[in-house]
DNA sequence: TTCCTCGGTTACGTTGAGGTATCTGGTATC
DNA sequence: GATACCAGATACCTCAACGTAACCGAGGAA
């Protein structure tokens, strides 16, 4: 008797031009996405107050961040129908999962941010 | 007898605009960075290997690349004094501690890829 | 009636990361 | 002498992301 075997995953791998796990990867390593991320982290925010937490983000840019992880199935976006208009904006799912990792990535860029700047300064000193 | 304490750290914070810990984040965030200390991460490679390896990139934006992070130490460059020249590019033990969360974020991206591309085409549908 | 808040939108300008194409120096090989 | 190899350097250009500033509509409050 023979098993029944699933099918190999299709082999993702960013090392590969043309493999469409680069472009996810460019897109969650963009330049407000692990901010937005990690600020959603703890629980919904809107749209103000997400605003106030990820310092020095335009609402502009903000919208279209925002928009594009809609899309990409990794905020889910909540119009109440109260004037003046609220609205929350939530990891998904998918969202959560990717959350970890973002953190991992902060953490390390937090917990090694002495010793970048170090040794920048002594690479410009000589 | 009272024990020393050392004191707190500087608290490093990427949600604030002005913390040096958001240009690291920022850097090691970049397109190609990712990909180069992935390809690096399995051992020291010369330039024209690391160049077949990380697909796509062009020269000049690999020495870009190089050099910045041999700037910021997560990177040791090592000429050989031979004909053709001979470049080895290796992690630092710095550049090796950020492996980890690179590669977190490279798995995250390709286990993750069919699930994004999937919601972007449901939501591109409507 | 005027003002305020919220969550944006719109038009416009900028800039810097990245891409393209061509060139280089030193050595060994043909 | 010509050519190939390696690891880049250089000049130039492009474009998309990002920033700035102003504006908006619905509704409730003063």
């Amino acid at each position: 008797m023979h098993t029944l075997t699933t099918p190999p995953p299709p082999a993702f791998d960013v090392l590969s031009p043309q493999c469409p796990s680069r472009t996810v990867l460019r897109h969650v390593t963009d330049r407000w996405t692990p901010l937005i991320v990690s600020a959603l982290e703890e629980g919904p925010l809107r749209f103000g107050r997400l605003r106030e937490r990820v310092g020095g983000i335009t609402p502009k840019v903000l919208t279209e961040t925002l928009r594009s992880l809609e899309r990409d199935g990794l905020v889910l976006r909540t119009v109440g129908p109260t004037s003046p208009p609220r609205v929350d904006y939530e990891l998904t799912e998918l969202g959560a999962t990717l959350a970890g990792p973002i953190q991992t990535l902060r953490s390390w860029a937090q917990e090694h941010a002495e010793a970048v700047l170090s040794a920048r300064d002594r690479y410009d000193a000589e």
